[in-house]
Formats: structure tokens, sequence, C-alpha cells
DNA sequence: CGACGACAGTCGTTTGCACAACTATAATAG
DNA sequence: CTATTATAGTTGTGCAAACGACTGTCGTCG
């Protein structure tokens, strides 16, 4: 995935090649914004009629991978995709329809372990196949090796960003 | 350009890595989601010191760019980089700090044009070089050929969800 | 043991965002 | 010249996110 030096050429982007934009990192980053956007109103779509955002369907990934074995509540806080501070009441949505079960292990009662429900499985299940279809509408329209290029194009220019050991570096 | 069948991935169940995702569509997504993510909280960094979201910094841009004819509040909406259905509330935080103004032409008093202020215009000033910093901390590891790539990919990758005149497709 | 600090979550409050219903104005049809 | 429809924003309300302060629990060090 690595394509080249970054640090092999002096006078980079800075000169506003467009008038829309001041700089190509700007640019970048615009269009990242703007991408993104586009992407995550078809996914919402999606999840929107189902009750659940789609961060809390990552959330119920990521139990669904570890379960059965049950997951910290700050654990799961660290691995979201992006930062959640609210976790609790985020958790809290899923429990109430029981997507999601805490319990208090008494040998220690400071943590907060998550399962993910049968019930929430159930939920995953349903939601499997529509996702496919819908990122198949997202994205499908390009083919393997711009998407590949797009998931190392990407990873880079995150890397530097990325401090902690969670699973996105 | 279509026909990529979306499917046909063996399982890796050795690693992790490759069975964190359901499809390389959803690792596009998801990478893009983070990716976002971490160059936003850098934005978001410079912006929040100065009482305003990277939102509104780009309201102020678009009128700078238009400046001294105004423009249309709906106008400012449809060329958001994402949606913003709730334009009449944001203007009101550019107003009061009398970054903007508002005026209401008598040939159509259904319209409000909205002008950037020499107010507005100063922050634009302070913010352009502390801004070009910031994006060369979130992108200027990437040499030009990388950039360039993504801006292409980015574009390609939501071409088919930008249905209007907006200047985004 | 008992105080102190670190750890793991929770909760209060404030702010922002989204959808839909609403007002006001202009254009058009009969 | 009125009724209807389209246009352009605004506002009500409710939900979700962000930040920080707070509670309860555990480890440890004198």
């Amino acid at each position: 995935m690595k394509k080249r030096s970054s640090k092999n050429k002096p006078e980079k982007s800075s000169k506003p090649q467009s008038s829309r934009f001041d700089s190509l990192e700007q640019e970048v980053y615009l269009n990242l914004w703007r991408t993104y956007d586009r992407l995550r109103s078809i996914e919402d779509e999606l999840f929107a009629p189902r009750g659940i955002t789609s961060q809390q369907y990552n959330v119920l990934r990521l139990l669904a991978a570890h379960h059965p074995k049950p997951v910290p509540t700050l654990t799961i806080a660290e691995r979201m995709i992006s930062r959640a501070p609210d976790i609790t009441r985020m958790l809290d949505k899923l429990e109430s329809p029981s997507f999601i079960q805490r319990t208090r292990p008494p040998e220690n009662r400071r943590l907060v372990l998550i399962n993910i429900t049968a019930n929430g499985l159930r939920l995953l299940d349903e939601i499997a196949k529509p996702l496919q279809e819908c990122h198949a509408r997202q994205l499908g329209h390009l083919d393997r090796l711009e998407l590949d290029q797009l998931v190392s194009l990407l990873k880079n220019a995150r890397k530097p960003h990325e401090q902690d050991k969670n699973p996105w570096q």
C-alpha cells in the first residue's frame, strides 16, 4: 500500500489552482466531507426505519464479533468509528429494546460488561441483506481496484492522526 | 460501469483484519467515515475557539466568493457541503456577531439576500493562515499525486448520488 | 487500616440538528 | 380580481451530541 515517499517534493500544493479552493488539501478535505455526507444519507435511509443509527449498528457488530464474550463499556467507546463521549446513553437506547444486556461483574464492580442478546443478533441478521444492497448502491459502481485504492489512501490520510491502540490505525 | 460481484471474498478467518468487514464496500465506507472524523476533529480545534463551526465557515467562504453580490438564503443551503435543513438559525448565528447581513429586496419580498460584512471578511482573513497550517497538519504528509487521486476517487464515489445542479457533482 | 489516586461509568446541562408545520409573498388560472 | 398554487424562509418541537462534573469502586502505600 506504500506508494511513494511523502517528503520528496518541496513546494507542494499551496497554490490556489482552482478558484473554489484555497489549497489542494482543502479540496481533499471538502470532497471527503461531501462524499461522506452523501454516502451516509444512503445508509441512514436503511437504519432510520429500524430505529437505530449507524453508530448503534456498529456497536452491535462489534458485540457480535466478540459474542459470546462481553465487552466493557469504555472499550466499546474506544473502538467506535467516530468519537462517542456519551456511550452510556447510546447503550441505553440499545438496552431498552433489549438488543444488548448489561452486567456488573462482582469481581470488579467498576466495570459494566455489555453482551449482545439473541434479539440483537436477530436484528443484525435481518439487516445483513438490505445493508449489503445498500453498500452496493453506495459504492457498487466502483471497481475493485478503485475501492482498494480508496481504502489505502484513506488509511494513509488519517495515519498521523491515530494515536491510541484502537483497531483503526 | 456496473456488474461487480461484491460477495465473492473468501473468509480469511485467521486474520481479524479482513474479517472485520462484511464487504469491500463496507470497508471503504467505514474508512471514509473514520478518516472524515479524524480530520474533522483537527479542523474543529481551529474553529471552536473562534466561535464558529466549519459549516459556518464555509458559508462565509461562499459569501466571500460572491462578494459584493448577495446570495439568497436557500441558495446557500443548496451549496452547503453537508445538508443544512436549518439554514435560518445557522445564519442567525452568523448575523448576531455581524459577520453577515440580511436584506429583503422590495421587488421580491419572499427572498432574503445575504451579504458578508467587513467584519466577516476580516474573520476570514484572520483564519486564512492558521487554516492553511491546519490543512497542512491534516493532509500535508500526502504527496500531490495521492491528493489528486483521493479527490478523483471521492468525486467518483459520490457521483451517482449527486442529483441537482449544485457545484459538487 | 485509611487516605489518596486511578479507573469506569453515569448524569446534568447546554448546544446543535432534523423534520414538519407554518407564514408571507408572488405568479397564474379562470 | 379572486382563488389556487408555487416559492422562500421561519419557527415549534423533540431528539441526539458534547462537555464536564459527579459517584462508586479498586489498588496501593505509608
